[in-house]
DNA sequence: CGGTTAATTGAACGCATTCAACACGAGTGG
DNA sequence: CCACTCGTGTTGAATGCGTTCAATTAACCG
């Protein structure tokens, strides 16, 4: 059962946790184009999902127009558990993407089953530590340790020599609360004193990776 | 029981939940002298508490000294609810406090406790719903936007006309993500239109909550 | 191929930081 | 009662990092 689930989760961080296979039972498979929302802000909170393939990002925007990306979500996570009666953030597929699709209340139908409480429990935790993480990260860092943060997220996602972004340039910008010319001026400076190279737009790998963490710390 | 609990929660936004109960029932009272540590970052997961009297705030020092401020807890609030084996941030008393203390054990004894088992989602939600929108707060706003922002978090707080600043300006700044210089000069620049005033160093009015409100959004 | 969007680069600006000096208040002791 | 000190907060001037606005280049797709 670990080998299934390290098929659909290349990060292998989460355990074959029972929320998982709840949704893996009781979901419903679901495809979702490039941008499609899975849901809106200010949606009422109704589902959960599970990314089985593709990528998803969670954003919000405020009334003038500034957008936040909250966090990126990739295949085996866990998508949809924030609280209250309405989303506070949107989520939209960034690739086209694969998920499992499951209402809350069947999985609150399940309520008293310990096993099952207890993973929402630790999803909702692991939640929480990315947030905290994204805070730190905002408040702390510096343009180009932002960038070179998450770079290094990338490349633990991946597996190899060369590491793929998912997302556009903008995307990037409005998670680390950057302007999409900083990010970009901030890739090429950091290809200039070698420590990454671009094979393509949307590929890179790493040349010095102690440099590389070192200003990710 | 509404009453007990609005006596020692004056934003009265937690209901009267089973943990808080549990706690109460559970716990042993417990004091700590300003800037006094309820716990260290790295220290081991163990231990939940419910602040009865003062302030408690959270806080990260990377290796390099930069210091992050998590939150602030109040009357009523719950702290320690991070995941993982060992705390990631640090909990300090921010004034003389009292606080109830029960060892996670003791809670997680009541497993299967279908209401404590919810209560304790519950509490990490809304801790969840706090880092993200402190996260928010850090990627989206400029200097006047948070420093109004805080002005009016604190301004919901308290009650009546004049309100009470329980940190001092480092500990805004490291909250905020900006120098001490920056929130000093920030409230000084809003007192000077007349937005807020000063009757001391930690007590404030509002003067034009319109305007306030426009800058904190 | 053009046509369109995404990304990079350049130059000027501005906000927040940095470093330094000064003000204020509380506590202490002459 | 005043002088002194120490911690905390405010203010000033200069710097710099990231933004803004504009122009250019590169990638993508019909």
């Amino acid at each position: 059962m670990t080998l299934a689930l390290a098929i659909d989760d290349p990060r292998q961080v989460c355990p074959p946790s029972a929320l998982a296979r709840a949704i893996e039972k009781l979901g419903v498979r679901c495809r979702f184009c490039r941008d499609e929302e899975l849901y809106g802000q200010g949606d009422e909170v109704d589902l959960l999902f599970r990314v089985v393939r593709g990528v998803v990002r969670t954003t919000r925007v405020t009334v003038d127009g500034r957008r936040q990306v909250g966090a990126f979500y990739y295949a085996g996570d866990i998508v949809g558990l924030e609280t209250g009666p309405q989303h506070r953030f949107s989520a939209e597929a960034l690739t086209e993407a694969e998920v499992r699709v499951v209402r809350r209340a069947a999985v609150r139908a399940f309520a008293g089953d310990t096993e099952l409480d207890r993973a929402v429990l630790d999803a909702t935790h692991r939640e929480l530590e990315r947030a905290q993480d994204h805070m730190l990260m905002l408040g702390l860092k510096n343009a180009r340790e932002k960038v070179a943060a998450f770079l290094v997220g990338l490349a633990q996602l991946g597996a190899g020599e060369t590491f793929e972004l998912a997302m556009s340039r903008q995307d990037m910008a409005d998670y680390l609360g950057l302007t999409i010319e900083t990010v970009s001026r901030t890739l090429t400076q950091l290809q200039g004193d070698s420590v990454v190279e671009f094979l393509s737009l949307r590929r890179f790998q790493v040349r010095k990776w102690p440099a590389l963490e070192a200003l990710a710390a």
